[in-house]
DNA sequence: ATGGGTGCGTACGGTAGCGTATGGTCCCTT
DNA sequence: AAGGGACCATACGCTACCGTACGCACCCAT
């Protein structure tokens, strides 16, 4: 029963199909995750496929309930800081998402988000996981001292910019690519909002040395 | 006994079918623009759309060429500012694109910038639009008495973000959009940077999960 | 008027992809 | 050992496209 695999034989589960797939979407996007492709990269007919999935649908639904529930896992993890180190914290979410490494993540963001603009199910879960991803950041900008509206703001911000920055080209504009992106990162998490009163502002504190 | 059928007889030309070809690309995205489909929009067939164009991508090149110049064109009239309103003028480029009026030039915009992220011709195009746009904008800031240096990481922030909240769905984030938006564009264009700088310290080096 | 160029319709061959039907082959159970 | 179910291959029909070939109608100049 437990010993013998000397046979590779191999057997696919709805999971290695669409980790199968996620692989693709992050290349191909959306339109080019075919189940033929698909099933060729696994090296297997789409007769096995349809196995596992009713249609295509169901498989793109698949992915999106996996990518959603690792977004949103992944979020709470990024967002637990130590006490006194959320400022550090909010660095290292603006870090990981604009910086070029998480290539693979970014380009299944982009390519989830393309598609949700045409499909209502699909901006339901992007829905979500905006959600969920702004109220753990602004958590961590509520335990800087910023104020709550002021918070709602800058997380709002600090998103729309990861991702919009991914679908810039700006080879040419900035020879110093890392200064800007350390500049935009200080204007979401530090700069002094204009809006902010002058004598009491709260947001002071969180200039303060963290260390 | 002519069979006068005197339809007014409208011909086609190369711009007619690029216009239509925009259209379709705003609602269907660039896997939706096939030829067939925009024949049947214009009321003809691909006999004709093959008298105009060698093929499908001639057309998509038609497309991103008659794009790239109405965006150039169009951000050096945003940002031409008379003298001393500089400020006012970087606000309305804000809002004119954060906004949901001219949803169909965004739906183009972000239409593009998906297939530019699999197409490097179509990314040297990006490129050149973004450059200008970035350039008129760092001239605004620039009047604004901003240094060099940070005026470029503003309007780098600022067009990153217009992209990026058009694909974030935050219906149940926060209540009051227009304040939010507000408070970005302030944040933008008008909070004061920080110069001092704990932002490339340590950095606790976890990953986010793939998937 | 007439011949040629322009603009378009029609028909065709070819490919890619979806989903179904059907049957084969392991493996597990009894 | 026999049968049944899990898993996959193969073959098929269908649709949507792409691009080409060719023909027809209209328009204009000679």
């Amino acid at each position: 029963m437990e010993f013998t695999l000397n046979k590779p034989r191999i057997q696919l589960d709805r999971d290695a199909w669409v980790h199968g797939a996620m692989d693709v979407l992050a290349e191909e996007g959306i339109a080019g995750l075919r189940v033929e492709v698909l099933a060729k990269r696994l090296s297997v007919t789409k007769g096995s496929f349809y196995w596992h999935f009713e249609d295509r649908r169901d498989l793109l639904l698949a992915v999106l309930h996996v990518w959603k529930e690792g977004r949103i896992r992944d979020i709470v993890k990024q967002t637990r800081a130590q006490p006194g180190k959320e400022l550090e914290q909010i660095y290292h979410v603006i870090d990981v998402y604009s910086a070029g490494r998480n290539r693979r993540g970014m380009m299944i963001e982009l390519a989830v988000r393309d598609w949700a603009r045409r499909d209502a199910e699909t901006a339901a879960i992007v829905a979500e996981v905006d959600d969920s991803r702004l109220r753990c950041a602004r958590e961590l900008f509520l335990a800087c001292g910023v104020p709550f509206d002021e918070a709602s703001s800058r997380c709002m911000l600090l998103y729309a910019y990861v991702f919009g920055i991914s679908l810039m080209v700006f080879d040419s504009f900035d020879s110093d690519v890392a200064r800007v992106k350390r500049d935009i990162a200080d204007l979401i998490a530090r700069s002094r909002s204009i809006g902010a009163d002058i004598s009491s502002s709260s947001s002071a504190s969180q200039q303060t040395g963290q260390h």
